[in-house]
DNA sequence: CCACCTGTTATAACATAAATATAACAGGTG
DNA sequence: CACCTGTTATATTTATGTTATAACAGGTGG
């Protein structure tokens, strides 16, 4: 999967790097079990550091969406199944999302048509 | 309002601060018009840096959430009335907390319940 | 005019985190 | 044994967050 990186922007690389792979996860650009770019390939690919590689692969191991073996390097393994815990996680930052949205004065309306559409959207690459 | 900081937290004092007010537009505890406290009383009453502060109502006020007045200080004014523009804003943040819950297992329906019922919980304390 | 309150700016110092660099180690593969 | 994994350690540089002290412009009320 192509990943791009920001350098001028203000969000970390690691976490630019967490997120892209987390959006290729979603939309099934990466899929179950598939194999990651070794730390020091993607570096070398991306252009930075073998442990800013590491920071982001040790992360995504920890959050659930990564396995790491020894003989294959790390690949796409998402395992968690606990509804009630990751409706938790989700919910803090949608709480902020949504009301910098109302804020802004969309409605609730708007902001479920963006779900609906972005969810479609994620479901229709399978 | 009352401001409360976790020291401990991983995210910035000043980003919490300007997601707290954000959080308290959106549940009409902070209302249109209302006067926040100046630079100096909230860092006093928080016990942090004047400047931090001074950043955080900079970033509010560059977002069009809040307007100076020499005389007054600063205060809540919600301007922006530019559909697209907020869509747009909020649909980045958006598309990564989306994919997150998909790869956790939730559905759209899920997410779509999780809107409804924060939206609700912001319009009911008006 | 004068003290007192606003936000704003400048400058410096310090702490923390991010990113890079170099190196080494344990374990699996061919 | 050479070569690939991830992992760990250490040091350095850079950027950011936070604090500290000070001053300035502008408005308010005595």
């Amino acid at each position: 999967m192509l990943i791009e990186i920001d350098f001028s922007s203000d969000e970390a690389i690691y976490q630019q790097l967490c997120n892209q792979i987390i959006l290729g996860i979603a939309t099934s650009r990466l899929s179950d079990g598939e194999v990651l770019p070794s730390v020091r390939q993607m570096a070398d690919e991306i252009g930075i550091n073998m442990h800013t590689v590491n920071k982001a692969y040790t992360i995504l191991r920890q959050e659930g969406f990564v396995k790491v073996d020894r003989r294959r390097g790390a690949f796409i393994s998402v395992t968690e199944r606990n509804r009630e815990r990751a409706l938790n996680i989700v919910e803090k930052d949608m709480r902020i999302i949504l009301a910098q949205a109302r804020c802004r004065g969309l409605t609730k309306q708007d902001m479920l048509m963006l779900v609906d559409r972005i969810y479609d959207e994620y479901d229709g690459e399978n």
